[in-house]
DNA sequence: GCTTTAAAAAGTAACCT
DNA sequence: AGGTTACTTTGGAAAGC
């Protein structure tokens, strides 16, 4: 009966260890995110969830941690990127977006896909142009989704387009490279999103 | 029958299949006799033979045992595992017996030949994920047939899991029904028929 | 879990002219 | 700007770390 009574303290307090880690690491990472308190208290959430589940067994607390916060972004459409996240973390963005789809898939959790309107505020915002564009570049991301232009590509770089266009409709423009550093995403692909929302609006360039 | 207003389409892309001798190969001998083998123990314990004419590549073990990828049909896949055998006995490796070849997964290529409104078939298909942030298509773990499917907005779509070809046929014309009645086919593609 | 193989899909990225 | 190459995702087996 002792012998019994000592190996569940034990796996008590080896729960207990891991939980704390866990606990440091997302305040660490919450800070430095600057994530609203709802955001890492569902988090936390989550990370209790997935330690009852089995699901941490095996991976680093860090990347679960890293992970468990990008969900919990995504269901608050809290936008952080998973870059931002990779970021500030020692363990690789392919790891991290691992144990994301597995904390998807053994929760089973649905979560809505990013819409690239979530992003405009922000690189709007980074580049210190006029409140007037989020909504320019929103309307545009809508026609976009409209004629069905937006499948399979990044909502980051469909945001990035649209504020740019925004940004010269209203006589501010601003370099691709600019709005491309910005949203987290290449100049390419800006251009590339750039010249199918031109078309779709029926907009000239060259 | 229901009938789905689009056709539906595959093509097996690649076949992934065990092969087991009935005794051990020595792989130095094979390596030391066969000029075109990468061998690299302590990369990978088994050595890479790549073939030409049936286009596949093998991975030989000192079991007996070997994987052999990269074959389109089960024609080009027994055509490969006999050359290869035949190969090794030209060069002074002797084979005895009948190997046991196994399809392990097969790869395709499908197309329902209209676009798909992936947003929508994500909420509407359970066992999948969309997350165009990190990939641009569509995954959905299928349950009978037991397959992986990887969909996109073009309507083509990639399957892997299947150990037989007609579970490639029956995941595609599953998914396009599916897809279809969710109500998740935009429209037509290339102006084809309907 | 990793290592190695092959192949497709569509998007994004890195590097070079 | 454009072109190439390469990497992301999926599945499975082999023997060994």
């Amino acid at each position: 009966k002792l012998r019994k009574w000592q190996a569940r303290t034990r796996i008590i307090t080896s729960v207990e260890r891991n939980l704390a880690q866990a606990m440091n690491e997302l305040d660490r990472l919450s800070d430095i995110l600057n994530l609203p308190s709802y955001v890492k208290e569902e988090a936390a959430r989550i990370y209790r969830n997935a330690v009852e589940k089995g699901i941490v067994r095996g991976r680093s607390i860090e990347s679960i941690i890293a992970a468990t916060i990008y969900l919990a972004c995504r269901e608050m459409k809290v936008p952080r990127s998973l870059d931002e996240i990779t970021r500030h973390t020692r363990v690789n963005r392919k790891e991290i977006a691992r144990c994301y789809r597995l904390l998807l898939r053994e929760l089973r959790i649905k979560v809505a896909t990013t819409d690239p309107v979530d992003y405009v505020p922000r690189i709007v915002h980074g580049l210190g142009l006029p409140g007037q564009a989020v909504k320019i570049a929103i309307e545009i991301i809508n026609k976009a989704k409209e004629q069905g232009v937006t499948g399979g590509k990044d909502p980051a770089g469909l945001a990035a387009a649209a504020v740019y266009i925004a940004a010269e409709q209203l006589g501010e423009k601003r370099t691709q490279k600019e709005i491309a550093h910005v949203a987290g995403v290449t100049e390419v692909t800006v251009r590339n999103r750039y010249k199918e929302l031109a078309k779709i609006l029926g907009l000239e360039y060259e | 029958m229901s009938s789905i207003p689009f056709k539906t389409s595959y093509r097996v892309e690649n076949i992934v299949a065990t092969v087991i001798l009935e005794h051990d190969l020595d792989l130095e001998l094979i390596e030391t006799r066969i000029p075109s083998i990468t061998y690299k123990p302590d990369q990978f314990p088994g050595l890479i033979f790549r073939l030409d004419k049936p286009r596949a590549t093998a991975l030989v073990f000192k079991s007996g045992k070997m994987v052999v990828t990269g074959t389109k049909s089960t024609q080009q896949l027994v055509e490969a595992v006999k050359k290869i055998i035949k190969t090794f006995v030209k060069n002074g490796v002797n084979v005895h017996g009948r190997p046991r070849v196994q399809i392990q997964n097969i790869v395709a290529g499908g197309d329902i030949h209209a676009y798909v409104n992936l947003e929508k078939a994500a909420y509407h298909l359970e066992d999948s994920m969309y997350e165009p942030e990190q990939f641009p298509g569509l995954i959905h773990r299928m349950r009978d047939p037991r397959v992986v499917l990887l969909i996109f907005s073009s309507g083509k779509m990639v399957i892997t899991g299947a150990k037989e070809e007609v579970e490639v046929e029956r995941a595609v014309n599953n998914i396009a029904r599916q897809l279809y009645k969710a109500g998740c086919i935009v429209g037509p593609r290339l102006g084809e028929e309907e």
